[in-house]
DNA sequence: ATGACGGCCTGCGGCCGA
């Protein structure tokens, strides 16, 4: 089983590259953030491709979306207790497996009641996950979590010292989320290796590697336990025209 | 020291992203 994450920034401006992406690597499930559009522009190419598209979009800003091989048994839109107008989580049930798809607050705009959001949303993921692991639900929480976990996680200045995605507080919110038992998929089998998976577009950050490892894959320990692989697609960061995320792959073994 | 890139909008400059 495999499973992506990619915040695309706008996917009207990205539906031919997810459309051919989908087609080269045949994900079980892709979860795009930044969709930056509402439902109904969401690319007919894609509408009408070969995967099911659960859509949560919104205007300008933010949405996110999973394209999924398999029909979903369930969909979920939003968080509870993430109590914003923001299309920024979204749920389906693949199996027995739920996937959780989110765009975590930037944290950065909007002074201090900006801030308080990103911590908001991780005090409202991190009840999503304990209710999960309480009624014994197999999970996968990823998506564009816009932290760097730690100083290991970012390329030295690419980052300003009080950036909110390295602020202490945003930190102790990650932190307390893994403490409920969850595991870093990425950084658990890439110990040595800082594997960004974001470039600003500015400034030549791509080829000095000057990135941010931001999008991660929390797992639950049904999942952990089978996780097999975690590949960054810098290829198609290089691309013309492309995101400023990488698609970032999760593979797993079956159960049993 | 500065600028730089690329999305979005009842757009033509400002805001946001990270």
């Amino acid at each position: 089983m495999k499973i992506t994450s990619w915040n695309v920034n706008s996917v009207r401006q990205r539906g031919t590259a997810v459309t051919e992406w989908l087609a080269a690597h045949q994900p079980d499930a892709l979860c795009l953030q930044e969709l930056k559009c509402q439902d109904e522009q969401f690319p007919a190419i894609l509408k009408e491709g070969d995967y099911h598209c659960t859509v949560m979009g919104q205007k300008a800003y933010n949405g996110v979306a999973i394209l999924t091989r398999q029909k979903p048994e369930a969909t979920s839109l939003g968080l509870d207790g993430f109590d914003y107008e923001e299309a920024r989580y979204l749920e389906v049930v693949i199996g027995d497996i739920c996937i959780g798809n989110l765009y975590l607050p930037n944290g950065n705009s909007g002074g201090p009641a900006g801030f308080q959001k990103k911590l908001d949303f991780f005090t409202a993921l991190t009840q999503r996950a304990h209710q999960k692991l309480i009624a014994g639900q197999a999970f996968i929480f990823l998506g564009d979590y816009n932290i760097c976990p730690t100083d290991f996680d970012f390329a030295p200045g690419a980052l300003d010292p009080h950036d909110a995605l390295i602020r202490p507080e945003s930190r102790a919110a990650w932190r307390r989320l893994l403490h409920l038992g969850l595991t870093d998929a990425m950084r658990v089998l890439h110990p040595h290796h800082p594997c960004y998976t974001y470039w600003d577009y500015q400034a030549g950050a791509l080829p000095r590697n000057r990135g941010l490892r931001i999008d991660h894959a929390l797992l639950s320990p049904f999942m952990a336990d089978r996780l097999q692989a975690a590949t960054v697609d810098r290829a198609e960061r290089e691309k013309d025209r492309a995101s400023d995320h990488a698609p970032v792959t999760f593979s797993f073994l079956p159960a049993r």
